[in-house]
DNA sequence: ACCTGAACACCGTTCAAGT
DNA sequence: ACCTGAACACCGTTCAAGT
């Protein structure tokens, strides 16, 4: 992120008593947190006192915490491995970049539910939405069912990640998820009773399933707006 | 939610200086708070305080604040239109399902991120469960199928709502969103930049095209698991 | 311009004490 | 058994004061 002209060395040891601040460090300390101590474990406080200082520093920096909360999502998603050039069919290439994309949410706990309540608007984001874009029109998929089709693509792939994520929330995890399962009532709910088992199973594989469907759906779908050639909004 | 075995009226005057407390009051205290300042603005002490109690008192009904979402989320849930016995066809009546489904999320600001961060295991969501697995069973589609289809279509309901409801918070609103789209640069991020409108479109409509194109994949989705006719899960 | 301590107005949860 | 006040250990954000 440094733009790096080069500057000399001045004092004899570079061993900055305390780190000056900016938005970058700010973020990267803010990431660290989330990754050891979840999204409960993440304020601005704790950034703060991490960074050696005080919280109300950091609002030189951010508006408050919900600019943070954008700054840590697009700066995590610069992990997230976009298609390489042309090779594999675009629907594997898709595919694996929906995949890589589920993966960095998965990777740190919290990520994911970030992800749900904050806007992402930063060059990683676009980035993303751009390289989907492009997958789906390259898949002859028209202009307008593309752009709702990323959007539930993504949505849907933030979704699972935040729905895991609170599973293994710490506290209550996937032991409350079980319990509740095991006392559904066979007389009752007959057929819930009956997927209990599926509904737990599946692991890495269900997300693939889900995707996969999404998009078959996605290529048979009527174009969202009026099918009309491009017509200024007439109705009819 | 009264059992009501009938009882005499006690005093001449039956207006309780105080309400007894029970789950059912603090649980619809909680929701009238919900819709009237949303999730930012529910919290034990104000439950409490509208209550007029103080929050340990709470505690006697509640083990904490996540026991206090699960039944709010539950108890929202009642407002859910049940499929009708068979009439339309099953397809119709699943997608009418799940559009009350998220017309209820909808209403009131909050549930939806709520339901993205609550294991919802009470009789009203087993009661939507069931109906959802009866009409994909109806529609044919095989039991895995069902199972984790019918966690996509809510897992999608739930998370729409809960965007859309964010774009609503109050301080932040659509205009961040607006604004964040018409900063897109036309040379970085062309195929973005080209479907900003349609992004921003769509409304109802959008939801319900989604939806469409998840049955879709559904009805056209291979089996979770391998499709052996019913094996024991003896591999291959 | 940047940083700070202290304050303000909140949180969830616990606990000893009351009835 | 139920309720309570007070306390504990936190929050985000603001602001006057320092450099």
């Amino acid at each position: 992120m440094n733009k790096g002209t080069p500057r000399e060395i001045v004092g004899r040891r570079t061993r900055p008593a305390k780190a000056p601040l900016s938005r970058d460090v700010i973020v990267s300390t803010a990431l660290d947190i989330l990754e050891r101590d979840g999204l409960a474990g993440l304020s601005l406080r704790r950034v703060a006192t991490a960074l050696d200082t005080g919280a109300a520093s950091l609002y030189v920096y951010l508006a408050n915490l919900d600019e943070l909360h954008a700054l840590m999502l697009d700066a995590a998603l610069a992990a997230v491995q976009l298609p390489k050039a042309r090779g594999l069919p675009w629907r594997n290439r898709l595919k694996k970049f929906l995949l890589s994309y589920l993966q960095v949410l998965y990777e740190r706990p919290g990520l994911a539910q970030l992800a749900m309540s904050t806007i992402a608007a930063g060059p990683n984001s676009l980035r993303i939405w751009e390289g989907m874009l492009v997958l789906l029109t390259e898949g002859g998929v028209e202009d307008g069912k593309a752009a709702w089709g990323v959007d539930l693509l993504i949505l849907y792939v933030t979704a699972i990640a935040a729905e895991q994520s609170n599973w293994r929330g710490q506290d209550q995890g996937l032991g409350r998820v079980k319990s509740a399962l095991s006392a559904v009532s066979k007389d009752e709910f007959p057929l819930v009773f009956a997927i209990k088992e599926t509904l737990l199973s599946g692991g890495n594989n269900r997300a693939e399933w889900a995707l996969d469907a999404i998009i078959d759906g996605l290529l048979g779908a009527r174009k969202p707006s009026a099918s009309k050639a491009r017509g200024k909004g007439g109705k009819e």
